[in-house]
DNA sequence: AGCACGCCGACT
DNA sequence: GTCGGCGTGCTC
C-alpha cells in the first residue's frame, strides 16, 4: 500500500491513469539472463567495486524472486529505466574473465530467437554443469611431502612401515606433491599410510581445486602417418582447403558411402584448420562417441579434447578449461560439444550429419547440425557435414547451392558392395514353419555362415519386437493406465513395464478391459527371437543387445569383445548394432523386419527406413570377406526397401523430394510443432483449439498454415493428455520469426495447459 | 521454473 | 478456530 496504511475501501477503486514518467538514472547497468523460461533479461545495478569484472559473458550472481540465482551478464547499459524500488543490485560477479566470450554469446541469443526459448536457457545449455551453480569448484584432497625429506626418513620407515614407505616413495618421486586420490589408486593402498604420514608430520594434506586427469582427458597418443588420398578425396580437401586458406565461411555437403574415406577428409582439413592456428570441433553422434573414433583424431592430432555425456560434470568443466586456455586446439564430441570454447574455430565437421540424435529433445530443442552451420558462419569457419545418406534438407540445400557438395563415390578400398537380397514376407513358402520370424532364405543363409566359421548380425527394429498381451475377446491391447502405451511384458521380472512412464504392474489375471481370462502375448520380444534361433541353430552360440540386456555400460563392452574375439556366431540387437560396428568375419546381416517403421505417424519413417537399409549394407562385407545382407519386408515395393537394399541415394532423394513437395513438408517449409499437456482432456483441447484459432486469424494471410487440432502420436502420457498442432512456414524464416514471439507470449499467458513448442522437430511422435 | 499470495475444505 | 490444497501472477 503506498500510503503505509491498512487497505480500506478507496484502495479498491481504479488508481488514476498513467502512472509517473519513467525515472531515467545513470551508472552502470547489467542485462543478465537468467536459466528461467522468462523470455526476457533482467537490469541490475553494478555497484563500483564490482565494475572491472562486469563484462558481457561473465557470470553474476543475482537476487530474482526471493532467491538467489546464477545468470550471465548478455549487455551494459549506461541508462535504465527500471524504477529505483524494483532495481536490485548485482551480488557478486563470480568470473574474472568472462566465461561466454562474445561469439558464443551471440549464438546463445541466436538459438533463444531461433529454438524459441529464453536467452538464459540457451547459455545454460553452453556452461558446464558446475558453471551453472554458484558454488566453488569441488575441492580434492591433495598430498604433500614436507619439504627436507630424504633418504633418512625413507630409510627409517623401511623395517616396519612398508605401506608408508612406498607412499612416500613414489610421492618424492613424482615431486612431492599429488592428487591423493591417484596416489593411493595407483599404489593400491588405502587411506590409512597417508594418515600415518600425517600424523609423523612428513606430509600434509590440503584441498585444492580439482585439475584434469591427463590420461582421462586430453591425452597425446603417437602420431600416424596419413594415408594417401583418392582423387575425389583430393578434390573435396582442394575445395575445402581453398576456403580454409581463404579464412572464408562454407557449408559443405560430404556425400560418400561407408567406406569412401569421409574420415579421411576430415582429419586433413582439421590439419589445414591446425597449420593456420585455428581450432576444431567433431561432432559424432553419441553412440559412434568410442575409444576408437576418438582414437583416429588423437593419432592425428595428440591432444584432443573429448566431451562425453557420461564424463563427469568436474571432467567437462575441465575439457571446457583447457580448450578456453587454447591448449588443446581440437574437441571430439557428441550434440552439445558444438558449443565448446574453441579458440579461433577453423573447421566444425558434423559426421553422420542425418543422425536424429543430433536433435535435442528438451528446452533449447536445438538442432546440432544447424548449430554447427550458424557457428561455423559467424566465426568465418568451414563446416563439413558429412553422410552416406543425407537428410533431406541438407541434400536440397546442396542442390540449390546453399551449401557445397562434394562427392566420394567410391570405396577406397575398392571393395564390392555387397549382395543384398529382399525376401517377400507375405508370400506362401517364404517363411520358416513353426517360426516365422525367419524366412528360409535367412536360415539358410545362417547355417552357411556357421559351417564357415563366419559371423552373422540380426538386426531387429524394437518396434514391433515388444511383447505385448492381447485380450482376443474384446481385440485390446494390455495399456498402462498414464499413458496410451501397450505394457510390456518382461520375462526376466515377471512384470508388465511401460516403456513410457517406466511404471510396472503385475501380470493381470484377466483383460482389464473386458474381463475375460485368457490374455496371449503376441509381437515377439527380441527375447523370442533369441529363443527361436537357439532352437533352430543349436550349434550356434548366440547374443543379444537391447536395452534390457545391457543394463551397464561393460555389458556393451565386453559382449561387443566376446563377439570380436569370435566367442559368439550371431549377434541380435536393436539400433544399437547398426552403428560403428565393424567385424571382418560378419559375412551375414539380416534384418528382420525392414518395414516395422514404414509406418510411423511421422513424415521422416520412410527416409529412416532408407538411412538405416543404407547403413546395413554399407557395413555388411567391408573387409575381404563377401557379405550378404537379407531384407525381410512385408512391403518390398515400397520406395525405401527398393531403394536401401540397392543403396541408391539419389533414386531415393528424388522419391522423397517429390513427396515432401507435394505433402508440403520440409525442406519445403519450414515446421514447428506445438504440443499441449493438459491433465484434463477438454481443457487440453480447448486450449488447443484456441491457439489453432488464434494463430489462423492473426497469420494466415501472412502465410501461416496450421494444421487442425489432433490428438499427438502418444495421445497419453504420465496421465497428461497431449494435443499437437504443426504450424508450416515460408521458408525464408521471416513469418517464423513473427509467430515464435507471440507463441512465447502465449505460453506465458497458459497456466493450466503446459505448451511446448519444437522448431524443425526431428519427428512428429 | 520457483515462489508467494489468496481463497476455500477437513482436522486438532 | 488453523492447516493445507492449488489457482494466479511476478520475477529487474
Amino acid at each position: 500500500m503506498a500510503r503505509g496504511q491498512t487497505p480500506t475501501l478507496f484502495d479498491l477503486e481504479p488508481l488514476p491513469a498513467a502512472a509517473a514518467p519513467p525515472v531515467r538514472r545513470t551508472g552502470c547497468f547489467a542485462r543478465v539472463a537468467l536459466n528461467r523460461p522468462v523470455p526476457r533479461e533482467f537490469t541490475y545495478a553494478v555497484s563500483p567495486g564490482l565494475l572491472a569484472h562486469a563484462v558481457p559473458g561473465a557470470r553474476v550472481a543475482v537476487p530474482f524472486g526471493n532467491r538467489r540465482s546464477v545468470g550471465v551478464i548478455v549487455e551494459l547499459e549506461h541508462e535504465t529505466e527500471i524504477p529505483a524500488a524494483r532495481l536490485k543490485d548485482v551480488l557478486d560477479v563470480l568470473d574474472d574473465e568472462p566465461v561466454v566470450e562474445g561469439e558464443l554469446l551471440g549464438l546463445t541469443r541466436w538459438i533463444a530467437l531461433r529454438y524459441a526459448c529464453s536467452w538464459g536457457e540457451a547459455l545454460a545449455a553452453v556452461l558446464p554443469a558446475p558453471l551453472k551453480r554458484e558454488g566453488q569448484r569441488r575441492k580434492v584432497p591433495r598430498i604433500r611431502a614436507k619439504a627436507g625429506l630424504g633418504a633418512a626418513e625413507l630409510e627409517e620407515l623401511r623395517a616396519k612401515h612398508p605401506e608408508q614407505l612406498r607412499l612416500l616413495r613414489t610421492l618424492l618421486e613424482l615431486g612431492g606433491s599429488m592428487l591423493l586420490r591417484d596416489l593411493l589408486r595407483n599404489l593400491r593402498l588405502s587411506e590409512s599410510p597417508a594418515r600415518s604420514l600425517r600424523k609423523r608430520g612428513w606430509v600434509e594434506i590440503d584441498y585444492v581445486e580439482e585439475k584434469p586427469d591427463p590420461l582421462l582427458s586430453s591425452s597425446t597418443a603417437k602420431k600416424v602417418r596419413p594415408e594417401s588420398l583418392s582423387p575425389a578425396q583430393a578434390s573435396a580437401l582442394e575445395r575445402v582447403s581453398a576456403r580454409l586458406v581463404a579464412r572464408e565461411h562454407a557449408t559443405f555437403l560430404l556425400h560418400g558411402v561407408t567406406g569412401s574415406g569421409k574420415t579421411e577428409v576430415y582429419l586433413r582439413a582439421i590439419e589445414q584448420a591446425l597449420a593456420q592456428g585455428r581450432g576444431a570441433i567433431v561432432l559424432v553422434p553419441e553412440i559412434a562417441l568410442t575409444p576408437q573414433t576418438v582414437g583416429w583424431f588423437r593419432s592425428r592430432f595428440g591432444a584432443v579434447s573429448v566431451l562425453h555425456s557420461r564424463m563427469s560434470d568436474g571432467q567437462r568443466l575441465e575439457e571446457w578449461r583447457t580448450l578456453q586456455r587454447g591448449e588443446t586446439r581440437v574437441v571430439v564430441g557428441a550434440r552439445s560439444a558444438i558449443f565448446a570454447p574453441v579458440r579461433d574455430l577453423g573447421v566444425i565437421v558434423v559426421d553422420e550429419e542425418h543422425e536424429p540424435s543430433f536433435k535435442q529433445e528438451s528446452v533449447p530443442r536445438y538442432h546440432a547440425r544447424d548449430v554447427a552451420v550458424e557457428r561455423a558462419r559467424r566465426a568465418g569457419a568451414v563446416c563439413l557435414l558429412g553422410s552416406a545418406t543425407p537428410a533431406l534438407e541438407s541434400w536440397y540445400a546442396a542442390q540449390i547451392g546453399r551449401y557445397e557438395l562434394l562427392s566420394l563415390p567410391l570405396r577406397v578400398g575398392g571393395g564390392a558392395p555387397c549382395k543384398i537380397d529382399v525376401v517377400d514376407m507375405k508370400r506362401d513358402g517364404e517363411k520358416t514353419r513353426g517360426a516365422p520370424l525367419f524366412s528360409r532364405v535367412l536360415l539358410h543363409h545362417l547355417g552357411e555362415v556357421l559351417k564357415r566359421k563366419e559371423q552373422a548380425i540380426l538386426f531387429l527394429n524394437r518396434r514391433g519386437f515388444v511383447p505385448v498381451l492381447y485380450c482376443a475377446g474384446c481385440q485390446t491391447t494390455v495399456v498402462c493406465g498414464h499413458c496410451s502405451t501397450a505394457l510390456t511384458w518382461h520375462r526376466r521380472i515377471q512384470r508388465l513395464v511401460c516403456h513410457t512412464c517406466c511404471q510396472e504392474r503385475d501380470l493381470p489375471r484377466a483383460c482389464p478391459t473386458c474381463s475375460r481370462p485368457g490374455l496371449r502375448d503376441v509381437g515377439v520380444g527380441s527375447e523370442k527371437v533369441e529363443h527361436d534361433l537357439a532352437r533352430l541353430l543349436p550349434a550356434a552360440r548366440i547374443a543379444r543387445m537391447d536395452s534390457d540386456t545391457m543394463r551397464r555400460r561393460e555389458d556393451y563392452e565386453e559382449t561387443l569383445g566376446a563377439f570380436e574375439r569370435h566367442e559368439l556366431d550371431v549377434l541380435v540387437g536393436t539400433q544399437m548394432i547398426a552403428k560403428g560396428l565393424d567385424f571382418p568375419r560378419v559375412t551375414l546381416v539380416g534384418i528382420l523386419a525392414a518395414d516395422q517403421a514404414l509406418n510411423l505417424p511421422d513424415f521422416r519413417s520412410e527416409e529412416r527406413t532408407f538411412q538405416l537399409l543404407a547403413q546395413v549394407a554399407g557395413r555388411a562385407g567391408r573387409a575381404h570377406l563377401p557379405g550378404r545382407v537379407i531384407v525381410q519386408t512385408t512391403e518390398p515395393l515400397q520406395a525405401a526397401i527398393v531403394h536401401g537394399a540397392r543403396v541408391d541415394y539419389a533414386s531415393m532423394a528424388r522419391h522423397l523430394e517429390k513427396s515432401r513437395l507435394e505433402h508440403s513438408y520440409p525442406p519445403f517449409v519450414r515446421l514447428c510443432r506445438v504440443v499441449f499437456e493438459d491433465q484434463e482432456l477438454e481443457r487440453c483441447v480447448a486450449t488447443t483449439q484456441r491457439f489453432e484459432l488464434s494463430l489462423k486469424d492473426r497469420f494466415d494471410a501472412a502465410g501461416l498454415s496450421v494444421t487442425e487440432a489432433h490428438p499427438a502420436p502418444l495421445a497419453l502420457v504420465r496421465g497428461k493428455h497431449r494435443q499437437h498442432l504443426l504450424l508450416k512456414f515460408p521458408l525464408d524464416g521471416a513469418l517464423l520469426e513473427r509467430v515464435l514471439p507471440w507463441l512465447m507470449e502465449e505460453c506465458q499467458n497458459e497456466t493450466r495447459t503446459d505448451v511446448k513448442i519444437d522448431v524443425d522437430p526431428a519427428s512428429l511422435m
